[in-house]
DNA sequence: TTGTAAGCGTTATCAG
DNA sequence: CTGATAACGCTTACAA
């Protein structure tokens, strides 16, 4: 029923365009055009063709065609992990979005590396993929490569961090809902505000400078002592906890990187047998699967319409290079739910 | 068909091996050579293409080398979805462990879909990738043609499901684990067990079917119409405490198809004011992050050893095709968290 | 140590 | 409508 083609070791071997040549009798371009729908090509030239490929599993070689025609129909997909289930729920987003488009996407996880981010954008740029989504390394110290990527007329679009306003870029607007969260934890007695994330106090970057900027327009305080930095993972809560145990205080609102942060803050607080809202408010990002489940309070946004954005955009450059800058803000919606209270009485 | 990147004549186009050879004078041969660490080159004269080259940002081309060499060092990767924490934890460590090896992964989300699944193992086989890492569609309609890339010589490894014991595969030990946690559910004093989750009573595949067994063999009652068939995601526990709520009756004990699927019937019973095990026992499988947080009993697999096994196999068939197929089972641990107790008093 | 040239499997351009 | 044929950018024998 099959024709199989055998190599020397009589292993059944993975037909090239040559079997379908030898078995049909055309020649290549013909066998070309039929599986590109080109014209130039008779209905039943085709059709014969496409059937005896189906019959010795014929399946044009994706190396070769990606090599000649010069473009891969893949989207490169760059974001430091999938731990943090927001990346993951946003890559499987923005897969969706490309496959539509007839596009593929392959992920590289940099592991907030600069090298490993590097590497892949150069390698990724040089012919493995036709443009790049990319959540850049909070250092920055990739940016010169970025402008290289678009000084050669490579699309590329930044996600959250923008780095001023030269390249295509989709950025959240945190900083309105922050203020509303800010605001109901003043509303119910809070005064000071930790953090508990990524990000340090020398970088006048991200969601704990957004944080800062707002608590002073809010007349409030920052919890410096109560805060942990450089954090971003499931061992947040354990940092977390040995840290305010030793300090013998603990703060009575935290505002967290992600709902990572903060699930794994929540995690490690019922595991010591505290209480949330009553022993600590917890405020999160993002509003991941499982944020529900604990009922975190956080910050929600259309994923779904994130990655029709990014693609777009991206999109939008691949057509025509020389298009304006195109950066984009998405709304946010403050989500609020049991893991933000009164402050403790015995603190107040 | 697809939109292809402008190239304006005006701009900076990528350089290629033609500008290193005008550059530096030497044969396209030494560049080659010079990029490849091969020998048969001076250090001096290396030195001195790779200097030019990174002064010209030139990259070789993937695209073409893939397809020159005729292999990527990439591995494609396919999973139903990322939803599930377990899946993109799982990518996330075979990521890694292929990084480690020299390997890039690529990564299909079939979205359970067996023409999906088909399109991208014909595609990815036929040049895309040197290996797939595949855990299959529960219906099994494209067991031929993995019999079929196997033919080939196209080293696969199947996850999870095995489909008999002709292709190489990691399975895990759910039994064992099950069997323990439904003899704890006996202890505390439950008859009959519900399953909600992925899989239905038709075909004597996967969870459910090993739940049923080990109810037999503990003299157990299944709770079959407090079941919940062929659902998987954020949408189970509202499907479920519809259905519960229609027929005025819960189970008491429920076995899922995975965290996720009970983190969403956790959550959507805290949210309808039951309480956790008090009104209703939970258990899950796989030990994703949020897990913790919400308290989950649940099967815990270590993923990274099963990516270490997984990317072994793989690598071994790589090597040398005609070993002995290998099929290697991976044990797993009980995890008891809050989320199992006592059965519900007013219900005894 | 270096240069030269064949060829990988396609697509695209040209004649017929 | 069809069939030769020339690239595409690289790797790798082989020649110098």
């Amino acid at each position: 029923m099959t024709t199989e083609v055998k190599n020397g070791k009589n292993r059944a071997q993975r037909p090239t365009f040559r079997d379908l040549v030898k078995l049909t009798g055309y020649s290549q371009g013909a066998i070309s055009r039929a599986f590109n729908g080109q014209p130039g090509i008779g209905e039943a030239t085709r059709e014969k063709i496409l059937k005896a490929a189906r019959e010795i599993g014929y399946y044009p070689n994706p190396a070769a065609r990606n090599f000649k025609r010069g473009y891969t129909s893949r989207i490169g997909i760059v974001l430091p992990n999938l731990g943090n289930t927001n990346y993951s729920e946003l890559y499987e987003q923005l897969d969706l979005v490309n496959a539509k488009g007839g596009y593929s996407s392959i992920l590289a996880i940099t592991h907030d590396s600069e090298t490993v981010e590097a590497d892949t954008l150069l390698h990724w740029s040089a012919g493995e993929t036709d443009g790049l989504i990319i959540n850049p390394i909070v250092s920055g110290k990739n940016v010169d490569l970025y402008r290289k990527l678009k000084s050669w007329g490579f699309p590329i679009v930044l996600l959250y961090r923008l780095f001023g306003s030269e390249f295509d870029g989709v950025y959240i607007d945190y900083k309105a809902c922050l203020r509303q969260a800010l605001i109901y934890l003043q509303d119910v007695g809070h005064r000071k505000v930790a953090y508990v994330g990524f990000s340090n106090l020398r970088k006048p970057v991200g969601k704990l400078w957004l944080l800062l900027e707002l608590l002073k327009e809010l007349e409030m305080e920052f919890d410096e002592t109560g805060s942990v930095f450089d954090i971003a993972g499931d061992e947040a809560g354990i940092r977390a906890f040995s840290q305010w145990n030793l300090q013998g205080r603990r703060p009575t609102a935290v505002v967290t990187y992600s709902d990572q942060t903060a699930i794994s803050l929540y995690s490690d607080a019922v595991s010591m047998g505290l209480e949330i809202p009553r022993d600590i408010s917890i405020f999160g990002s993002d509003d991941v699967a499982g944020a529900k489940a604990v009922g975190l309070s956080t910050i929600r946004v259309d994923r779904s319409l994130m990655a029709r954005v990014i693609v777009d955009i991206l999109h939008a450059r691949m057509r025509d290079f020389d298009a304006p800058t195109r950066i984009q803000t998405l709304p946010c919606e403050l989500v609020l739910r049991r893991s933000m209270g009164p402050v403790p009485k015995s603190k107040k």
